[in-house]
DNA sequence: ATAGGCTGTCGAAGCGCTTCGACAGCATTT
DNA sequence: AAATGCTGTCGAAGCGCTTCGACAGCCTAT
């Protein structure tokens, strides 16, 4: 393994020159610059990353907490987790794999041992018990989600009380008038998950304001539930004409359903779903969606994170305009009979 | 931040003792231990990582590269990478998250900078350009997936031939004399993934053995690809009576296809999916399915990686053998008209 | 009683790097 | 001509840990 040392020596120059170069921390003149430089590459020379985090008191790690559980959108998660990692190399930083198992034990060790500079926490429940362990530390985070209190915290996330008002938005102007939500499975609400709980106040808020009747039912995914959900909407809310849903296992049942039940996509019944683009398109009804941006929240976090570790940039919550794109699932509501 | 130093000073020994204590490599007596535990719990002390790394050579971390692309299993992907970070933090080790983006510069960085004891490949394709850097190198590392070549590679992978012959085996069980596969993406086969090669292989090898016709079919997923490919599948082999099925995203539009075209599952035509269980559960009929074993594969991947590390275990390659589960989407075929 | 062997603890060296202060050499100012 | 300020380089200290050899104290075997 080659040392900076060996490097100095080869390129005729002390050791602390070598550093100085690599860390650009003091000018150094273009010949010795280059000389070093091609040492380095003649060698073949990497530091070694143990020791530059001992004496330089960084790491050079991000630390990601991601949910342990794949009860919901697997796919996003992954997609801002490798977002998350691309983001983080281009800014010199690597990414730790954390996952929620450990809980506020993996904060106390990452942040105890030095292993990472900054964490990056996921699926953050509205009352988390790492926040206060969070608050409590100097070293930076992010997080991806918004908890209840947020003083002191950096936050990244979809506006999604935006999000929810969006989709009744748009029913409502297409004249619909009785509205259903199929959401997440029961236990996502039962924990507190703010995305969740936050789509269905913004929905029912917007709901209030234009005069739009809201029934909400969690929904575990899969054919069987959904059959289950959708007769008990139906029981209760015949008049029912438009559906919002928020869960991407249920998407596909409901449009095999409706297409089933005789209910024609969009004629009889309008679908707005709040997944990601690419389900939206895949479906067998394109579908009107608001999307979720998976990749732009994993963007962001990294960015708001380098900024705090470069003393730049405070607390801040940053919420994400959600964007409705009109497809194939949602029109006009049918003329009363 | 508390120090070893400290944890010494606090508890009236030598830093040396402590070290001991932590790793076990020396005896102390039983007062000593006790004692120096007790310091280190009242202190709340976390050895640093990077000390650790550079004094004892090792830093205690698996890296773990995953495929940047997401035209395939996202889900698998997912369900392995959480796997292997939960495996390996059972053995005291943590988790760097490499996308594949930086290919084999990123397995250079890693090695040269001793970031990582050992490595855990993913997406590994047949000729894959990171395989000579493994070799030349004495870290230790362990493919998820079969190149063409595995000389001095440690592989876990489901044995994808065996996987391929037992769905033909359960439709020619059946009586199915003409079957199509619906594949992934053109691309996946384009950038030889061993996966879906071995898979047709295996297949093929099969069906020759029982008398079986096959047509291969790549296939982009969702229902306008799908339909595109069911619609030369019939006119090319209008007798085709069974369909195995390897891309998640084609699952549910072909049952959807063959209902609305009056093809009854399982009745006229049976449906053998390779796919993980949820997936096979899940769909509108229940689906029998070849499950991939998503957890297994990481977890046998990170024990072989530690036994390597631990000096037991040299290379090796680990087949899982595949098992098909019955369910309602496959039955005898139908008698010929 | 003495030699030899264990146990348990300590001190010191060193892992490879960053960073601080020192300073040589040169250009600029007075 | 001397004083001053830059620029570019160096040496040395030290980051927090592991590990090696040393050795004090005690027990067993002669």
């Amino acid at each position: 393994m080659v040392t900076l040392a060996e490097v100095a020596q080869h390129a005729g120059v002390s050791a602390s020159t070598v550093s100085y170069v690599l860390s650009g921390k003091r000018s150094i003149s273009a010949t010795t610059r280059q000389r070093v430089e091609q040492s380095i590459r003649e060698l073949g020379y990497h530091p070694n990353a143990g020791a530059r985090a001992l004496a330089g008191k960084r790491s050079n790690i991000i630390a990601l907490m991601v949910p342990l559980r794949t009860d919901m959108y697997v796919p996003v998660m992954m997609e801002i987790a490798l977002a998350v990692a691309t983001t983080a190399r281009t800014h010199g930083y690597d990414v730790l794999l954390l996952t929620g198992e450990e809980g506020p034990d993996a904060v106390r060790r990452v942040t105890g041992s030095g292993l990472a500079d900054a964490m990056i926490l996921m699926d953050v429940e509205l009352e988390d018990e790492r926040l206060p362990l969070l608050r409590g530390t100097d070293q930076p985070s992010v997080l991806i989600g918004l908890p209840a209190d947020t003083t002191g915290l950096t936050c990244v996330d979809l506006d999604w009380s935006a999000t929810g008002a969006l989709c009744v938005e748009h029913l409502a102007g297409l004249g619909h008038r009785d509205i259903a939500v199929i959401g997440e499975a029961p236990a996502v609400y039962e924990r507190h998950t703010g995305f969740a709980e936050r789509t269905l106040e913004g929905l029912r808020a917007r709901a209030r304001e234009t005069g739009v009747r809201v029934l909400h039912r969690p929904c575990e995914g899969g054919y069987d539930a959904l059959a289950l959900t959708l007769a008990r909407i139906f029981d209760e809310r015949p008049g029912t004409t438009g559906f919002v849903v928020q869960n991407e296992s249920a998407v596909e049942p409901l449009l095999a359903l409706l297409r089933q039940q005789g209910r024609a996509v969009p004629e009889d019944v309008s679908v707005v779903a709040i997944c990601p683009d690419q389900v939206a398109v895949q479906a067998s009804v394109r579908l009107t969606s608001v999307a979720i941006p998976a990749q732009e929240m994993g963007r962001h976090a990294v960015e708001h994170l380098v900024a705090k570790l470069d003393g730049r940039g405070g607390d801040e919550v940053e919420l994400l305009t959600p964007e409705l794109t009109v497809r194939a699932s949602s029109g006009p509501a049918p003329a009363a009979p």
